[in-house]
RNA sequence: GGGCCCGUGGUCUAGUCGGUUAUGACAUCGCCUUGACACGGCGGGGAUCCUGAGUUCGAAUCUCAGCGGGCCCA
C-alpha cells in the first residue's frame, strides 16, 4: 500500500519530471533499424514569445511524436528557428536607437544575431515547460553558417538548373522599407479614396491614381462597348505631360466603372501589369525605389507620391481638366509589416521560376489532413501570375552568393565548395570570363522563405552523410499554406524531384474567448505560461487536444482548462484508490485462471478503448481520443467498475480479489500509456507508482482480441445496468443510496455472478427463473382530475377524495367485470366508469409487495 | 469580387459518403458527506440540428437557393 497526497499538485509533479527527464530519450537514431518517422516541424520566427497558436501546433506534434515513438518508430521531432527578417531589423533599430544605414553592415547583423539568440532562449523555456518531446540534438538555426550554407547551395543548384534567374520584372515594392516583397507579404486593406474624372485629349477617363498620369502608356476600353468602338486604334493626348498614347481594347475593362475608359500605367496595380504584358506596351517608370517621382514626371520630379498627387490634381483643376470627383472604397495592397501602400515597380531582381503543374502534381501525392486543405493550396497556385521574387533589399538575411564583374558586368555565381560566403566580404577565387578579377558582391539578401522552405530537406539530412527522404509529416497552420507549404513543395521538387513529406496535418487558429483570432490589437491574448502556471502543462495540453477537431479553429476557454485540471484530480483519486490495493512490488500481476464477470467486462471495454484511441491517433482525431479516454476513466472505470468491485477488493483473500487486482492493475497500467501522449507529466507520475522505467519508453498498448468477447460485454453490461436501475429506483423513492434493500430478485436465465451486485447494492440478491409469473395486484387508485373537474365542478375535490378512499382491488374487480363503481358524496350516490380514475397495478412476489424494474428485458423485483 | 470552412440545448462542441432515443463539456435543478475523489457521487430538465425548397420509405447528414459568421486571397 502506497500512500499518496489527497490532492494532485501539478506544480510539484511537472517541475520534478522536467528536472529528471533525460532528453536523449527523444534523440533520433540515424543508424536505427526501426522505421523512421521524421517530422518537419515549423521553424518559428524568434519573436521571444511562444504564443498560444504555436503551442496548439506543437501540442499536436507532440501527441503524434510520442504516439509514434511508443509504436516503435524512430521518431525525429526537431526544432528549427527561422531567424531572418525585417521585424528583427526593426526591433534592433528601436532597441539601439539607430537606423541600419548608420552603422556598419556587419555590426548591424551582429546586433540582429544577438537579439535572435536571446529570443530563441526564451522560447525554448516555454517549449520545455510544455513537456514537448523535442529532439534537441536536431535543432537548426537558419542564421547559422551551417544552415545558410544549405540555403546558398540550394540557390546555386536551382540557378544552375535554370530555375532561378535575375531579370527586370514588376515587383511589389514597399517605399518605406525600400525593398521588394513577395505577394505573400502583401496585405489588403479597404481604404477610401477619390475617383477623379479627367479630360484626356480626345477622351474622358476615371482614375484613383492621378499621380501616375506620367506613367500612362495607353487607355483601354471594352471592345463590346458601343460608345467607344470607333476610338480603338486611335491615339489620345495625355494631359499635363503632352504625349500621345494608343487606345486599346480589352475584355477586362468594366464599362460600368467610371467613364468606361481606363488609364493603363506602369504600374498602378496588377491588372496594369497584365495589360502591359499582353499588349506589349512600353515602360514608363514614374516612381523610383524611394517612392519619389522620376525625371519622366517633368516638373514633379523628386516629389513624394502623396505630394505629387495633390499637385497634379491642383494643376488639372486649374486647367479645368477634372470635371468630377467621387469618394469610393478601394482595396489597397499594403506592406504586411508597416502598412504602407505598396507600389509595383519594374526592378532588376532575383526570381524563382514557378512551375505550377509540378507543384500541383506533388501536392496531390501528399496526404492532406483534413483533405480539403489542399484546395487552398491549389487555388493559390492557380492564381499565381508572376514568379517568386526572392531578393530583398535588407541586411539580416542569407547573402545571395553572387558577384558582378566590374569590367563587363557578367554575373558570377558561387560554386558549392565556396559556400557559405558573403559576397560583400568574400571575393571569388577565380577570374571573370573577360579576365577581370574585380568584382562587386551582391548586396541583396534572400527572402527568408528561401531559408525555411528547405526545412524538410535540412531535417532529413540533405547534404549530410545520411539523407532520409521524403520526411513523414509536416504539421502546420492553415494560415501558411500559401507560403510555407507551397514554397517547400516547390523547392523539394526543384532540388530532389521528390515530395517533401508523405503527409501534412493542418491545425486551425486559436480564437480568444471573444470568438476572434487572438491578436495584440484585439487585446484578447492569453499566454501559455499563464495557463501552465495556474493549471499545469497537462491541463493546457488537454485543451489543445479536446478544443476542437484537427484543422478547425479552436477557441481558448478557461473553463476547458479547469475541466482538464479536474480530470487530472479525478485520475489522481482513482490512482490513490488503486494504490490502497495494488503494490508495485507485486507487479506484474498474474492473470488468474478465472476472471469475474465484471472484470472480464472492464477488460473488454479497455480493449475497445485501446482500439478506438489507436485509430483516433492515426487519423489525428485528438479530440475524440481524449474524450474516449476521459469517458472511460471517469465513467466506466471510476463510477461503474470501482463501485462494483469495491466489496471484492476489501474482502480478504478470495479468488474474486485476485481477479479484481489483476484487472485494476492492467487497466491502470494501460491507461498510463494511453494518456502519455496527451498528459506526459501525469502519465509519468502515475506510471512511477505502478512500474519501473519511463512510461514514454513503453510500448503503445495492443488490443488483446481474446478479451474482446461479446458475452463478457453483455453480461457485465447487464450487471452494470441492474445496479444503475436500482440506484435510480432509490433516488426516485428518496431512499439513501447506501441504505440496504430487503431483497432484490433478478428474473433471468443468464448465469450471473451475484457477488458484485450484492456488494454494490448492499442487499440480498437472488436469481429467479424468468418463467416464474409475478402476481399482479391493484395497489392504488388515482382520480383523473381532467375528467372529474369539468364534470363535477365544485364537488370535484370531494369526488376525488372519495375515489382515493376506495379499495383498489375491489375497484379492479368491478371494472374488469364490466361494472361501474359507486361512491357517495354529500349523501348522493355517484356511479363512475373507468374513465374517471386510473388503477395502479403492483406486483407481489411470495406474497410480498414488490416494485418491478426492467433493464434490457430483464425484470428486477425490489423489496423495500 | 473569388475560394475554403462553419451555423447543433443557455454557452462551446462531436457526429455529416442517409438509418433506433443526436455526443460531450460548462452552466442549471433535485437528492446524497456511500469504505479514492464534494475539484465528488446519483438522478433530472433543457435542441425549430440557421431558413426554405428538392431527392428519398427515411435528411442534422445529400442537392439547390437564401440568411448569418469566420479565415485566406483578389
Amino acid at each position: 500500500m502506497q500512500e499518496i497526497a489527497k490532492e494532485y499538485d501539478h506544480r510539484l509533479v511537472e517541475t520534478k519530471w522536467i528536472e529528471r527527464w533525460d532528453d536523449s530519450l527523444y534523440y533520433f537514431d540515424w543508424k536505427s533499424d526501426k522505421p523512421p518517422y521524421i517530422i518537419d516541424t515549423p521553424p518559428p520566427y524568434p519573436t521571444g514569445s511562444f504564443h498560444i497558436g504555436n503551442a496548439l501546433n506543437w501540442c499536436y506534434i507532440d501527441f503524434i511524436a510520442r504516439f509514434k515513438r511508443m509504436q516503435g518508430y524512430n521518431v525525429m521531432f526537431p526544432q528549427g528557428w527561422d531567424c531572418h527578417g525585417l521585424p528583427t531589423e526593426v526591433k534592433v533599430e528601436e532597441l539601439h536607437g539607430i537606423t541600419k544605414n548608420e552603422v556598419d553592415r556587419e555590426v548591424f547583423r551582429e546586433l540582429c544575431r544577438k537579439l535572435t539568440s536571446e529570443n530563441i532562449k526564451k522560447m525554448r523555456e516555454t517549449m520545455k515547460r510544455l513537456g514537448l518531446s523535442i529532439d534537441w540534438s536536431n535543432e537548426y538555426i537558419t542564421m547559422d553558417p551551417s544552415y545558410y550554407r544549405k540555403t546558398q547551395v540550394s540557390f546555386v543548384r536551382m540557378y544552375e538548373n535554370g530555375l532561378i534567374y535575375r531579370d527586370n520584372h514588376p515587383v511589389n515594392w514597399c517605399p518605406r522599407c525600400k525593398t521588394a516583397i513577395a505577394f505573400a507579404e502583401v496585405e489588403y486593406e479597404t481604404r477610401e479614396t477619390s475617383l477623379n474624372y479627367i479630360h484626356f485629349e480626345g477622351v474622358d477617363i476615371a482614375t484613383t491614381r492621378p499621380e501616375l498620369i506620367p506613367a500612362c502608356v495607353a487607355v483601354a476600353v471594352n471592345p463590346e462597348d458601343e460608345r467607344f468602338r470607333d476610338l480603338i486604334g486611335l491615339e489620345v493626348g495625355v494631359p499635363l505631360f503632352n504625349y500621345r498614347v494608343p487606345v486599346i481594347a480589352d475584355d477586362e475593362v468594366d464599362p460600368c466603372f467610371g467613364t468606361g475608359i481606363v488609364m493603363i500605367c506602369t504600374f498602378g496595380d496588377k491588372q496594369d501589369v497584365r495589360w502591359w504584358k499582353e499588349h506589349g506596351l512600353p515602360l514608363r517608370r514614374a516612381i523610383d525605389r524611394d517612392g519619389l517621382m522620376t525625371g519622366i514626371a517633368g516638373k514633379y520630379a523628386g516629389m513624394e507620391i502623396e505630394r505629387v498627387r495633390d499637385a497634379i490634381i491642383k494643376d488639372l483643376k486649374e486647367e479645368g481638366l477634372i470635371y468630377k470627383e467621387e469618394r469610393i472604397e478601394q482595396n489597397v495592397g499594403v506592406c504586411w509589416r508597416c502598412k504602407t501602400p505598396i507600389e509595383i515597380l519594374s526592378e532588376k531582381q532575383w526570381f524563382v521560376r514557378i512551375e505550377h503543374e509540378k507543384v500541383l502534381d506533388a501536392a496531390a501525392k501528399i496526404r492532406w489532413h483534413p483533405d480539403y486543405m489542399m484546395v487552398r493550396l491549389k487555388n493559390w497556385v492557380e492564381s499565381m501570375e508572376w514568379d517568386w521574387c526572392i531578393s530583398r533589399q535588407r541586411l539580416f538575411g542569407t547573402p545571395i552568393p553572387v558577384w558582378y564583374c566590374k569590367r563587363c558586368g557578367e554575373v558570377l555565381v558561387a560554386t558549392e565548395d565556396e559556400l557559405p560566403l558573403d559576397p560583400t566580404v568574400d571575393a571569388p577565387k577565380r577570374a571573370c570570363s573577360c579576365g577581370s578579377l574585380e568584382f562587386e558582391g551582391e548586396e541583396d539578401v534572400l527572402d527568408t522563405w528561401m531559408d525555411s522552405s528547405i526545412s524538410a530537406l535540412a531535417v532529413g539530412g540533405w547534404l549530410e552523410d545520411v539523407f532520409i527522404y521524403p520526411t513523414q509529416l509536416r504539421p502546420q497552420g492553415h494560415d501558411i499554406i500559401r507560403t510555407w507549404a507551397f514554397y517547400t513543395i516547390l523547392r523539394s521538387i526543384a532540388l530532389t524531384g521528390m515530395i517533401p513529406w508523405e503527409e501534412i496535418v493542418i491545425n486551425g487558429m486559436v480564437l480568444g474567448e471573444d470568438g476572434h483570432k487572438m491578436s495584440k490589437s484585439r487585446n484578447n491574448i492569453t499566454a501559455p505560461e499563464e495557463v501552465m502556471g495556474k493549471y499545469g502543462a497537462d491541463a493546457f495540453r488537454q485543451w489543445a487536444a479536446i478544443g476542437g477537431s484537427t484543422g478547425s479553429d479552436i477557441m481558448f476557454r478557461w473553463k476547458d482548462i479547469v475541466a482538464a485540471s479536474r480530470f487530472l484530480q479525478k485520475l489522481w483519486s482513482i490512482l490513490r484508490f488503486s494504490l490502497i490495493h495494488l503494490d508495485k512490488d507485486k507487479a506484474p500481476y498474474e492473470r488468474p485462471q478465472k476472471l469475474s464477470t465484471v472484470d472480464k467486462w472492464l477488460l473488454a471495454r479497455l480493449n475497445e478503448l485501446i482500439e478506438s484511441v489507436t485509430a483516433d491517433m492515426q487519423s489525428y482525431s485528438f479530440d475524440e481520443a481524449m474524450k474516449e479516454i476521459r469517458s472511460f476513466a471517469w465513467n466506466t472505470l471510476a463510477d461503474d467498475y470501482i463501485e462494483l468491485v469495491k466489496s471484492r477488493l476489501y474482502a480478504e483473500d478470495s479468488n474474486g480479489r485476485e481477479s479484481a487486482l489483476y484487472t485494476l492493475y492492467t487497466t491502470m497500467d494501460t491507461l498510463s500509456r494511453l494518456i502519455a501522449p496527451f498528459m506526459p507529466f501525469f502519465a509519468e507520475e502515475m506510471h512511477s507508482y505502478l512500474n519501473e522505467g519511463s512510461v514514454h519508453a513503453r510500448e503503445w498498448p495492443r488490443v488483446d482480441r481474446d478479451l474482446l468477447d461479446e458475452e463478457s460485454i453483455e453480461k457485465g453490461e447487464l450487471v452494470r445496468r441492474i445496479v444503475e436501475a436500482v440506484r435510480r429506483y432509490k433516488s426516485e423513492n428518496k431512499i439513501p443510496l447506501n441504505a440496504p434493500l430487503r431483497r432484490v430478485e433478478i428474473y433471468t436465465s443468464v448465469d450471473l455472478d451475484l457477488e458484485d451486485i450484492k456488494g454494490a447494492l448492499k442487499s440480498e440478491v437472488e436469481l429467479v427463473n424468468p418463467d416464474t409469473t409475478l402476481e399482479m395486484k391493484a395497489v392504488g387508485i388515482k382520480p383523473r382530475m381532467d375528467v372529474i373537474g369539468p364534470t363535477y365542478r365544485k364537488e370535484a375535490r370531494k369526488v376525488a377524495d372519495a375515489i382515493e378512499r376506495l379499495d383498489p382491488e375491489e375497484v379492479e374487480r368491478v371494472i374488469s367485470d364490466g361494472g361501474k363503481v359507486e361512491i357517495e358524496v354529500d349523501g348522493k350516490l355517484i356511479s363512475l366508469d373507468s374513465s374517471s380514475f386510473e388503477i395502479e397495478m403492483g406486483f407481489e412476489s411470495r406474497g410480498e409487495r414488490v416494485d418491478i424494474l426492467e433493464v434490457s428485458g430483464v425484470k428486477i423485483a425490489v423489496m423495500r
